[in-house]
DNA sequence: CTGAAAGCGCTTACAG
DNA sequence: CTGAAAGCGCTTACAG
């Protein structure tokens, strides 16, 4: 391949004179429309491989199709939920060559209307908010000019088509486990007790509880999402005498603080107690002794999703509400002791 | 502030018209051009409030100027380094209203020639390469149409410019912060031995320690940047019976693992042994017990010179070569108690 | 200091 | 099936 950039860039037109056409003809026939003799389309899109033609975009965006561009706002890159659901929105719009711009709006609401602007301003094709926690939020403007979709939060705005995680099958699938493998005294940590998270996720447990006609061996704990958190807990919990054999808890972190005050204490996990997480953080998860148990928030899945419900939406389908995705277990070994 | 997306988006014409003057007054005007009466340039400033114009990014980016776009091109999206980059260089570009494409190549050459060209078809301004090793790597292309930076890796080509972690340096001070703090007989477990990383990071702990007459207690432990490895390491050594007084990590991961093997141990840190990490990867750092003095990378600071030299190379500075930022201390529990 | 005109590099009706 | 012309929404010499 010759170098394309020596010198100035080839355009569309010197394709065409290359292929012996007009500048409208080479655009059909590099764009793949109809009624293009093939014999004229393949001498148009030999002459642009031979001058290693790369079509100026932002010309293409200015006749008023498509820019080919999304924007991702979030609030949260720092936290561990924002980075898979970005990647998998690069899955899905990569294969339609759409490239994402990157905003974080740390949290601050004039930076985020600010780079709304911007946004609209580069006449992107939609809008992903990835919010930081699971609960509502309002919209990031009324009557944009563009789709927009929430992904992980969601919009307060019943018009507005948001992509959340099941929190409450995720406590569910979580509690069905520890159940399904011979575990009856559960007790139950978690995070932040305003949070949706925490609260769906703690009915979706007692829900599975209750159908198997079993019960929390005492209430919910709730602190933050920390290890710190999971430590403390992990110690009033052995030190009130009750009785457990499995403590489910609300994230990751919180697990793993669970299982270093357990181990610290002398109680063998999973031989004693089995131990849950939710989150499926890989780089906690697996370098916890024993490595964590836990639910998989299919968060890359969900950008994917999200992807695909902007394109929708962006050829006028009208979906509004809340769309949940259910998380999936992955079996390490704080439950189930590997062979 | 009105709508401004009810119905069509108002355009510089409607300005114009709405403040009495021509389009390309209007323009000139609105970009603080010289040569506007003040009272012209008020009256059109104030139709563009009222109309609450957002000028269309995409015809201006046509006109042959600046796109106010840069690609950030990265292969490690999922690692930890990315992230803090990425934020630095948002810091530094927003201030500019400049908005990042960010592309993940996910580790593959093909793709990220892809990648390459859809930026280019996009006429970024410049584009930001960040690695996931310091190692140095092939550049993305010769005679690329745009300015492009190496940040955390660096280009095998010298009329590149990288900006780069001083990895020489942050040993020298994590060796520096062991002795100064009392420690003599110091232990050094560090990550895969072919990255330079390792190699820089372990030159400049022994370049102190000769400075100050010392020298490690046996050769370095090569393994992988993991805590199983630091663990591992950790057991290795004190088998050994070799006498030490301080472990320097070369990641924040191993040190966790380190001082996980030596709490099972009972070796008590700081007061027997100290424990350092180099990162501050704060998640890790903090909730390590005890929390981890380590060393701060500055990757953010990183990202911020980063985009300061694209926006100079854009306009024209020559500058190539390596630049290395230096990382700086960060003192918790696990070399010196807190009082 | 202001405005008419040309142009940025494409795509899209429209006519042939 | 092909091409001339207009247009996307701005900015920039240039003339006044």
């Amino acid at each position: 391949m010759a170098d394309a950039f020596s010198g100035t860039a080839p355009q569309l037109i010197d394709v065409a004179r290359r292929a012996g056409v007009s500048a409208s003809t080479a655009s059909k026939a590099l764009n793949a429309k109809a009624d293009v003799n093939p014999a004229t389309r393949q001498r148009v899109e030999s002459a642009a491989r031979e001058l290693g033609y790369v079509p100026n975009a932002i010309a293409r965006g200015l006749t008023g199709g498509r820019t080919g561009t999304v924007g991702v706002l979030t609030s949260d890159l720092e936290g561990r939920f924002a980075l898979p659901i970005l990647m998998g929105v690069e899955d899905a719009l990569g294969i339609d060559r759409v490239l994402t711009f990157l905003c974080d709006a740390r949290g601050d609401e004039a930076r985020e209307k600010r780079l709304v602007d911007e946004l609209v301003s580069r006449r992107v094709d939609g809008i992903i908010v990835v919010g930081k926690q699971t609960d509502p939020r309002p919209p990031i403007g009324r009557n944009l000019p563009v789709p927009v979709i929430y992904a992980y939060c969601m919009s307060d705005d019943p018009a507005d088509l948001s992509i959340s995680v099941d929190n409450a099958q995720a406590g569910f699938v979580a509690a069905q486990h520890l159940v399904d493998s011979g575990r009856s005294k559960i007790a139950h940590i978690s995070g932040e007790a305003p949070h949706s998270a925490s609260q769906r996720r703690t009915e979706g447990v007692q829900k599975l509880l209750a159908n198997r006609g079993l019960e929390l061996v005492q209430p919910p704990m709730y602190g933050d999402w920390s290890e710190g958190w999971g430590r403390a807990a992990a110690a009033i919990l052995v030190q009130s005498g009750k009785e457990f054999d499995a403590i489910l808890c609300g994230s990751d972190q919180i697990a793993r603080g669970v299982l270093d005050s357990l181990l610290e204490r002398g109680i063998a996990v999973p031989s004693d107690v089995a131990v849950m997480g939710i989150d499926n953080w890989v780089v906690l998860a697996e370098n916890s002794r024993p490595a964590l148990s836990t639910v998989d928030l299919q968060l890359q899945k969900l950008g994917r999703v999200a992807a695909t419900r902007l394109f929708e939406a962006s050829n006028g389908s009208k979906a509004a509400g809340v769309e949940y995705l259910p998380g999936s277990i992955v079996i390490r070994d704080s439950t189930i002791p590997r062979l």
